[in-house]
DNA sequence: GGTTTCTTAGACTGCGCAGTCTAATGAAGG
DNA sequence: CCTTCATTAGACTGCGCAGTCTAAGAAACC
């Protein structure tokens, strides 16, 4: 086997393998599934990470880093801002990939704390945080009715994601991509009307 | 040791011995384990389960059972009826014990796939179906705006447990009893606020 | 008293895995 | 050509655990 050329490459292939393994099978797995999967031999993990609790972090660390750039949310109507930043943020956190990696994280909470609460501060609170801006702003704009920002933002949030997410965590399948659209629509129709600001004239962002 | 009195008291606490241990340390604790925490011989365990996986599926299942019972939600004021339901909802659900179990069936979902899914239907697709019966009452009788009573309810139960059960998932502290009451007020007046039957004087039905 | 049935302690097997060590390979660089 | 260094295959140790087996003890039932 070629050798020497790799040193980055090698590393980052064994990074990406143990996510993988560690997403599918929990801590549980064996470096040497992780080994062979990224075409290495397991003295390699070995010199490059020291064990087995620091390869888990690390690759995960990693993971969690490339997940949760913010979305953005581009200048455009209100609703149709809400639709876009719903359809990503949906094809994000339910994806297959994020959410095995969520599951391996929830299962293996007590075992890397800090690991747990930096996935939930950049994930949760940080999506939050953008989103109530974005309503601070909206409703500041007279676009919906003036109420706590940062409950909206959270309440606009889970009704997105939360019981698809916990669907999947306990085993379901993902949503069907064809219906997306339709769902976030809806979704965001009826917390607009929840949310408009005035009774007869405006709303017509109902639909 | 007594012996034949317990036979069934001896099922009983080897069931529940291994909730506790399953649930702190997940499907890789090991059999002694329980079997002390039980204050059971190892081979008695086996006697009466056969194995881990029958073991582990039985006790989380009688878990499961256990805890959701339908909340009652007696007659009273919508308001009041629907802070006692958070109160207690949250109670059940962000319960250390309900999240520990939350977090291994989360974890072990791909090992035990029928009792993940049946946790699924009986805890969220149960509460959520009887939760959507009160709204849609309180929307014929005009308490709430009218509105789609599944989505409503399911926004409204994502509201009350979403954020804090993800955190408790990942290894945050339980919400701090002192001000549950406080919380819950301020979460339904929050969903009220927003499905207010009437906005201003004009009655608001969208449709 | 004798039999049956459940429990118990402990020994034992077998397995999989983390982690270590060694000897060989093969590329880069002097 | 020779040195250096990362990689590699494979052997090896040690550990913990699932699951089995056995011999003994203790209650219930005849």
């Amino acid at each position: 086997m070629s050798a020497q050329l790799e040193h980055p490459a090698c590393v980052s292939r064994i990074l990406e393998a143990a996510l993988d393994v560690f997403s599918e099978q929990g801590y549980g797995a064996s470096i040497e599934q992780i080994a062979s999967r990224a075409n290495v031999a397991r003295q390699t993990i070995y010199n490059h990470f020291g064990g087995k609790q620091a390869l888990f972090e690390t690759a995960l660390e990693r993971a969690i880093s490339a997940l949760f750039e913010t979305v953005k949310a581009e200048d455009a109507v209100l609703r149709e801002r809400l639709i876009r930043f719903g359809l990503v943020f949906r094809a994000r956190v339910l994806s297959p990939r994020s959410i095995r990696l969520h599951r391996v994280l929830t299962g293996e909470a007590p075992r890397v704390p800090d690991l747990a609460r930096s996935f939930f501060d950049r994930c949760f609170l940080g999506s939050t945080a953008q989103m109530a801006s974005v309503f601070e702003r909206a409703m500041r704009d007279g676009e919906l009715r003036r109420d706590d920002a940062r409950d909206t933002a959270r309440l606009f949030m889970e009704m997105l994601i939360g019981p698809d997410r916990w669907r999947m965590l306990l085993g379901g399948e993902p949503p069907d991509a064809a219906t997306e659209q339709d769902s976030v629509t809806r979704m965001v129709d009826h917390f607009l009307r929840a949310y408009a600001p005035f009774v007869e004239p405006v709303v017509r962002s109902v639909r």
